[in-house]
RNA sequence: UGGGCUAUCGCCAAGCGGUAAGGCACAGGACUUUGACUCCUGCACUCGCUGGUUCGAAUCCAGCUAGCCCAGCCA
């Protein structure tokens, strides 16, 4: 009996295979296109990381991994107005939380503007971008759409030696914002807006959180991306789909500018989970407006909310691996994300008892005043994660969900007449409740039988049904709160004019939650798993267990359908 | 509307001319000191549609259709 639940063992390995990624580098060591393997994160300091960012991250590392390569973190923080120191060092506490070893690679794109600065008088000293003093209205005007092409800057075929002096007045702070900008010179008939002339530097008179006052100057993301990407030596820049349009541009810059080995981007879908808000202008408005409690409030899918549910970094892994990697736009369905949780903990974390909605259980034959410690194991399934004492006593709480009085047919709980295991304790029958004028059980009556003390190896019969409990003197009582997702499972993400349904049942006060008292030693954001299967997080200040992060979703898995 | 990309089970996703992997979810059953876990079993005669090439196509070709992205001095 026990080889069998002990023997998972799957030999055959499972080939594999190879996503397009992959398939892509693969191809281009084989060619010789490159000698190494380079990746990189390359976030904007402009939020908090969510789970699409995690896809990202584990792909770029777990890369630079498969190949021996490098992987760096790097801010991409061309634009003062967005972004923020708090942000940046979310970000680094986020990406090493992961796993994602970026060693002593943490980069910032800002300390690369001397040399796009360079780039950008080499493109003029070829003729290659020129300074151009359109409005930004006139330069959207004069850019065409999608059915006609644009038309030329009067300014685009200024001297190179003009474009040079203009370009260091700019740079000197000679004009105002949005004065002048310096734009390549590309092709104002593309097919492809973006390389309709696009602008690479605007003025912008703007402290900066990292050089400070030193540029009014910066350089635009389709400029300084492929630049930040060949200083690096990256090879492959890894970015999502919304970029592929780019790609030319990309592989201009790199050309124009002269890179050797220069860095080639692939583009892949999105990470979308349903019924969750990602995308984080809405995760930032929700947090702004006071809605959640902050970033890592654990209604919220930041890397910093889940963490605080109980989320480990190898369920995150392993969620990223099992989700895979395409060029489809795809929504991945949020029961996965909890099974690899699930998976995760299983075997890792021990097992407490806690009763959300209690109700007492007496035990009429037990010695009154009289409590004993029983060592409870702390996972049965993970004999190495040892046991641990629980105080047992006469009166218990249970949860109110483990009785009823008619019970349904195949109910195994504790019902009069019914006998049932107390986890890690004794047999217990039920003999009856008590209720109250309204007919609502306020307590439960039942009888011991000694000899079927957990260990002792009784064996004389056997019962159906194993219930939680705490001792109702020693149990401490914990604030707890069940979380649901913060938008409306049933209406979606968003409504038609782009605001989020919220979820009205996204925080729950849990009034009356006790738990054992070893919890009272838990550490802070430790993870649990609780009986009947429900995960908490235990998000406890000073070895106190104030408030247990509960995600409901996850214990679903183990509610009793009475219906069938 | 011009350009780019995508379309394989409820949800992800393999497949790359030889006759539809796998996971999640779900449904039955066995086991069980957590109705969990584990273990069995079931779950696309069919690959957006229509034609064509071929002995043979999800895979090649053509034409449709649907969805996503692009007209920031954001990234």
């Amino acid at each position: 009996m026990e080889e069998k639940r002990l023997a998972p063992e799957t030999e055959e390995k499972e080939t594999v295979s190879r996503n397009f990624i992959q398939q892509e580098i693969d191809k281009d060591l084989a060619e010789g296109v490159y000698d190494h393997v380079q990746t990189r994160f390359p976030p904007e300091p402009n939020g908090y990381l969510h789970i699409g960012h995690a896809k990202s991250i584990l792909l770029n590392y777990g890369l630079a991994q498969e190949y021996g390569g490098k992987f760096n973190l790097r801010f991409d923080d061309t634009n003062p107005t967005k972004e923020k120191t708090e942000f940046v060092e979310s970000i680094i506490a986020d990406v090493r939380w992961l796993g994602a070893d970026f060693e002593d690679r943490l980069f910032f794109a800002s300390n690369y503007f001397e040399q796009m600065y360079e780039c950008a008088v080499k493109l003029i000293k070829k003729g290659k971008a020129f300074v151009c003093d359109l409005s930004a209205e006139e330069i959207r005007e004069y850019r065409g759409d999608f059915n006609n092409p644009g038309k030329e800057s009067p300014y685009r075929n200024r001297s190179i030696e003009e474009n040079l002096i203009l370009f260091e007045g700019m740079k000197d702070g000679l004009y105002k914002d949005g004065e002048k900008v310096l734009r390549a010179k590309i092709d104002m008939a593309s097919p492809n807006i973006n390389m309709r002339d696009p602008v690479i530097y605007r003025v912008a008179h703007m402290e900066h959180h990292n050089t400070g006052t030193k540029w009014c100057i910066y350089p635009m993301y389709d400029f300084a991306h492929p630049i930040e990407d060949a200083i690096e030596h990256i090879t492959h820049s890894i970015c999502t789909l919304e970029f592929e349009d780019h790609r030319p541009l990309y592989d201009w810059v790199v050309r124009e500018c002269e890179f050797e080995q220069p860095p080639r981007q692939i583009e892949f879908a999105k990470l979308y989970l349903t019924n969750v808000v990602t995308g984080k202008r809405y995760i930032k408005k929700l947090v702004e407006d006071g809605i959640v409690d902050g970033w890592d409030d654990p209604r919220l899918v930041t890397i910093a909310a889940l963490r605080r549910r109980g989320y480990t970094p190898e369920s995150i892994k392993m969620f990223v691996d099992l989700v895979g990697v395409s060029k489809a736009n795809s929504s991945v369905d949020y029961a996965m994300l909890e099974y690899c949780i699930r998976e995760d903990l299983k075997l890792k974390k021990p097992r407490m008892m806690a009763v959300l909605d209690p109700v007492k259980l007496i035990i009429d034959n037990y010695p009154e005043g009289q409590t004993e410690e029983l060592p409870v194991p702390n996972n049965t399934e993970n004999p190495d994660l040892g046991e641990r004492m629980v105080p047992f006593s006469r009166e218990l709480y249970i949860e109110r969900e483990d009785f009823m009085e008619e019970p349904p047919k195949k109910y195994f709980r504790l019902f009069p007449g019914n006998e049932v295991r107390l986890f890690g304790a004794y047999f217990v029958t039920c003999t009856g409740c008590e209720k109250d004028e309204n007919g609502k059980v306020t307590a439960v009556h039942c009888t011991y039988d000694p000899e079927t003390k957990s260990g002792s190896g009784f064996t004389g019969r056997k019962v159906k049904g194993t219930i939680h409990w705490v001792s109702a003197a020693e149990a401490v009582r914990a604030e707890c709160r069940l979380y649901e997702n913060i938008v409306d499972e049933e209406k979606g993400k968003l409504n038609e004019d782009g605001t989020l349904n919220l979820n009205p049942n996204s925080l729950t006060e849990v009034e009356n939650c006790f738990v054992e008292p070893a919890l009272g030693s838990a550490k802070a954001f430790d993870s649990f798993q609780f009986m009947r299967n429900g995960y908490f997080c235990v998000d406890c200040k000073d070895s106190t267990p104030e408030h247990l992060v509960f995600n409901r979703i996850v214990s679903l898995k183990s509610s009793f359908k009475i219906n069938k």
